[in-house]
Formats: structure tokens, sequence, C-alpha cells
DNA sequence: CGCATTTGACCGGCGC
DNA sequence: GCGCCGGTCAAATGCG
């Protein structure tokens, strides 16, 4: 589960909205993504949070079988959220350089939004890893099993 | 013109 | 058996 401020935040993959529908948990809707590749069945949901409606939950299922598409650097596959088990109301620490506050905060913060919010995505590239088991990236959908890819 | 998003309907599982 | 809830599909619409 991550955590951002932005519903469309581009986590390296082509996400197609396939579906929303409004749960009683939290009085905002969950929208159901899809990866535009036919290759890859991996669905992600994003629902806000009830307490932080600035806090989106992103559950991601399954797993990619391709690299990130529309990176000239070329397969980058990193966390870049820190999903601990503690969800602790100060996530400035969830914000990665380039994510734009869209509002519920101060112009002020917002001075480091830049039209690319990517750049600081270089963890650790996975092309350069040759345990394909990559036990970097946890939780998340990155989870490329031994031989899948 | 092609693709992504939207939105209502439909379906299956679970609880009562 | 019925109703509710969550998830998916598919047609229409909008945008690039």
């Amino acid at each position: 589960m991550t955590k951002s401020e932005v519903d469309h935040l581009e986590d390296g993959y082509r996400w197609r909205k396939y579906g929303q529908k409004a749960v009683k948990n939290s009085p905002f809707p969950r929208s159901y993504y899809r990866c535009t590749n036919s290759k890859c069945t991996v669905k992600k949901r994003v629902e806000r949070s009830s307490e932080d409606p600035t806090i989106v939950i992103t559950t991601y299922e399954g797993q990619h079988c391709h690299h990130t598409v529309g990176f000239p650097r070329g397969g980058i596959i990193c966390h870049q959220a820190t999903f601990s088990s503690h969800m602790t109301p100060p996530m400035s620490q969830f914000i990665y350089p380039g994510m734009q506050l869209p509002r519920e905060n101060p112009p002020s913060t917002v001075v480091q939004s830049r039209p690319l919010p990517v750049v600081a995505r270089e963890c650790s590239t996975v092309s350069s890893t040759p345990t394909p088991q990559l036990a970097t990236d946890g939780l998340l959908g990155d989870i490329v099993p031994p031989g899948m890819r």
C-alpha cells in the first residue's frame, strides 16, 4: 500500500481505468485500474483514505511482466513510497521531488513542482541487479518472480 | 482516428 | 431466498 496525494501518480506503467465504485468505508469512490499491456494482468485499486482526503491508498494486485514504459532511462523499477506498517500523519517523507500538491497545501510548499515528476526514482535499477528476486521492492507490484521476465 | 475515461448495468459471493 | 457489497464489463463520450 502506497500513499500519495495525487490519484494519477506515475509509477512507470500505463493504467487504464475500468471501473469506479463508491465504498461504504469512505465517502470517496474507489477507482479500479488495469495495466494497458495485455500481457500483464496487473490490477490497481486506488481509494482515498477517509481520514486524510489527501492520501490515496493504492493496492497493487499481480505483478508486471514487463519493464516500465515511457521512460528512456530504461526499466527503472523502484519503490517510490515507503509504505511501512506505520501510517504516520506527517507524510512529508512520502513526497518525492516533483510531486505537486494539488490542494490543501499552501502554494509556498509547492515550490519544487516540476513538469517531470520522475527524476528522483532511480534508487536501484533492477536492470543492473543480477538477482531477479529483488527483495527491495517488497509488497509493491514490481515483484517479479524468477523466470517471469 | 485512436485511445483513455466515464458511468450505469450486470454478476458473483456473502451475510442475514 | 433475498439483499447488500464489491468487482468487472461494455457502450458512449471526450480528448489528443
